[in-house]
DNA sequence: TTTGATACGGACAAATTTATCCGTTATTGC
DNA sequence: GCAATAACGGATAAATTTGTCCGTATCAAA
């Protein structure tokens, strides 16, 4: 079962919009191993070993569910299910490059600031 | 006393650093008051009414932490502060716009989907 | 002198997200 | 049969974020 939402979602602009999709510890990795052409659910956890297998089911289902990646079971024994961006999903690549620039150029410092608050 | 984070932040990619400054309720609304000029404590929370005073000050005091905006106190009384975006703060107006768009030009998918996922 | 504006933050509660533990089903290979 | 892989999700704990309730201080104006 889904979490229910208590407080009001607050959409004003296109940015809240982008962060509401986009906010989920796993979900950029995701999108990102899937862009890539790993598929399947199996595979995409090897690349992510990080994170337990069932955190990342939980997350490629609210991709799902935000329409940005399909879901397509081939229904067959044993078992394969593939995801793959939706056209949604492909129009958020070009948006997800330029914030990773805008990160990778500012790298440095960020990860210095980003440090210095996890110490005091 | 600021939270002390208990697991490690992962900031493989750029969009990871960009989450990690960004991720926060009401830090894009700020960001945006600033840059539009509005600089005083008091006068952003009357732009956003939604949150309470003390959440903004606390979500004003990373974005410092964070090097994308910049405290001005005058040290006078009656009390002046001032905040404005450091040069950082600056070279992530276009990345938010850019996100902003995509937000826009897809609000109508987007809004169907999120409301959905809210009530099953 | 009481009210209101300015500014800030401790202490704690509530909401939300993420992680861990485990159980299910079915197939292949040894 | 037994282990490994593939797939999925309930139940619950832990981590994290957000909100609420207060208390501090200074000055101005009514």
């Amino acid at each position: 079962m889904m979490y229910q939402k208590k407080t009001p979602t607050i959409l004003d602009c296109g940015l809240h919009l982008f962060m509401e999709v986009m906010s989920g510890k796993w979900k950029i990795s995701l999108l990102w191993s899937i862009y890539h052409g790993i598929k399947r659910p199996s595979g995409i956890h090897k690349t992510i070993t990080q994170a337990s297998r069932r955190v990342l089911d939980a997350q490629l289902n609210q991709l799902v569910l935000h329409g940005l990646i399909s879901r397509k079971d081939y229904h067959i024994k044993p078992y394969k299910v593939e995801y793959s961006l939706t056209e949604l999903g492909h129009s958020l690549i070009p948006v997800i490059e330029t914030t990773a620039r805008w990160g990778e150029e500012n790298r440095l410092v960020l990860e210095e600031k980003i440090f210095s608050c996890s110490i005091d």
